[in-house]
DNA sequence: TCCTGCTTGTCAAGTGTTCGTCAAATGTTG
DNA sequence: CAACATTTGACGAACACTTGACAAGCAGGA
């Protein structure tokens, strides 16, 4: 609604350090594709809006999808046309609610969980409370929880990473998507320390503060039986060991998303080492390390990984 | 309000010194953007207000996030256009805070819900996470939702707060309760970006990382028809001057624990107060700052605040 | 396997625009 | 009188525009 009638004020040199994407590809894309309709200044400069702004995210989307430039872009326009704002999408995604019911796994086809995850990252990036629970309501009734998780939300999180760090993501973006998506993961994690399964401590070293790929992989753990006890981001090694040693877990897993964050704290990491299994995971989870602290490595992505930690 | 016919003192130089752009610049935006358009003394000198120094700061926001000097420009007048409404909607705010206190019928008696608070206490401090979940869930069936936040969870969060300062809570304990209640307030607030009720922007300024408090408040706001926008902790204060021109909220609220987080920032509340009527909160929520920063203040729990805002 | 043609990102050259800066000559303030 | 301002006009570095071409990658076909 408010979002309609936006100011055209990016010029094409900003646009492409936001988004990432040369002025020259920005041009051909317009040229080749009628990507984009930007109006221009009185000199003759291209001005672009927040919607431009938004139609190279999705197009960036497609790509990273597989599509060919040519048809990301014939995508990108058609999602335009079956209604840009946020409110119409919110419309349209309700609609189609009432046809599948989701037959149990994954019924639905690859298609859809394409567009779905489309959907999603632009309701995140428009700050679109609203749109993306919506869309993240109909992903869980379609697909399994694991699906979403692994192919949804976790590439999500790491565009979004990759966003941030090359400095083409606002730190609004990130706080609400973080907002949003750790909330719906509460929600799933709800209830995780119940049962009589082997349990699990999750944590991440000090001054880690990245935990959302750790409550993912709590909560498949979780759905394949264990229980989850979860001390969350930034954790002092002191707490890991007085809470291991007092609650005796099956096993202890620490997620970083640099080296340097375990590195600090290799030695501790291996008196925890002795007193429960361990497991370090994350980007910042290194075989060198592991091994002076004695401890095992995943490396795959979360969700996989808790899976065959489960024997699913 | 007092904003509107403000004595016109500033000459060039001095304006200059103030915003550090220099007096060439100023004349330059001045007649290519008609950014100013200063009173004259009788010899001819230019004479600023300090509309006219904030127009500058906001100019200097938009350029520091990348647009050019001709889009910037276009952007603060555009602004200004709508910071008149703002201005009008501030008074409206300030009528509905009329007194009602709205003790709302709650089914079970008073003792229940203190031996409730007392057993949630006990169960997060153990690191048990279903017996906590199980209290909520009782709590939450029996009273409701206003009554469980202000007489259960805040009190506890202010409990926690206390102990952690003092040494007698682990980071362990801090955490494990962080996280569970951020759950549960997650699950209340999923959806409070819908409606068509006013809209209001929550954010914690830089370097303030509790923002339990706030979803709390937001939470009692949405029940109340209000769409929330959510930023969450430890928001640039550019992020926030940007999100709100470009998302127009009814209101803007930041929260902090000590003073010292507005501090750091008070010329850059100024600046946002002139965008939207803005509201400061939380412990560190001063009369002085508020005063300074041209904002309004909350002194309540964020329960009773947001009663009072909602009008119930 | 090689060839062909298409797609798509990249580059260059030459021209035009934007915007901070400066100078010169003149006037105002206290 | 010293310090401060005014206007006009102009300059140059950074930025952007268009046109046209080129090469890597990849599909399909002989």
């Amino acid at each position: 609604m408010d979002r309609n009638n936006q100011a055209a004020v990016l010029r094409i040199g900003e646009l492409s350090r936001r988004v990432g994407v040369s002025e020259h590809v920005l041009r051909a894309w317009e040229s080749r594709y009628a990507l984009l309709q930007p109006q221009r200044s009185a000199g003759g400069y291209r001005l672009y809006s927040e919607t431009d702004q938004n139609r190279v995210r999705r197009m960036q989307v497609h790509l990273a999808s597989g599509l060919a430039a040519a048809q990301a872009a014939q995508a990108v326009l058609a999602e335009d046309q079956r209604g840009a704002s946020a409110e119409e999408k919110l419309g349209t995604i309700a609609e189609d609610q009432r046809g599948t019911i989701a037959d149990v796994v994954d019924a639905a086809p690859r298609a859809d969980l394409v567009d779905s995850a489309v959907a999603l990252a632009q309701a995140l990036d428009e700050l679109d409370e609203p749109a993306a629970q919506a869309v993240l309501d109909r992903l869980l009734t379609d697909f399994t929880v694991q699906t979403v998780l692994r192919d949804v939300l976790l590439p999500y999180l790491d565009e979004l990473g990759a966003r941030w760090e090359q400095g083409s993501a606002s730190v609004a973006q990130e706080h609400f998507a973080s907002h949003v998506i750790r909330g719906r993961l509460a929600g799933l994690a709800r209830g995780w320390g119940n049962g009589r399964g082997p349990k699990a401590l999750l944590a991440c070293p000090p001054d880690e503060m990245h935990d959302l790929a750790l409550i993912v992989f709590g909560i498949v753990l979780n759905r394949g039986g264990w229980r989850v006890e979860y001390l969350g981001a930034n954790t002092p090694m002191l707490d890991m060991i007085q809470v291991t040693s007092q609650t005796q877990p099956s096993l202890v897993v620490m997620a970083a998303s640099i080296p340097e964050r375990f590195e600090a704290v290799v030695s501790e990491l291996t008196q925890l080492a002795y007193l429960a299994p361990l497991v370090l995971a994350g980007a910042g989870a290194t075989e060198e390390i592991a091994q002076r602290a004695g401890a095992r490595l995943i490396t795959e992505d979360p969700v996989t990984a808790a899976e065959r930690l489960i024997g699913t």
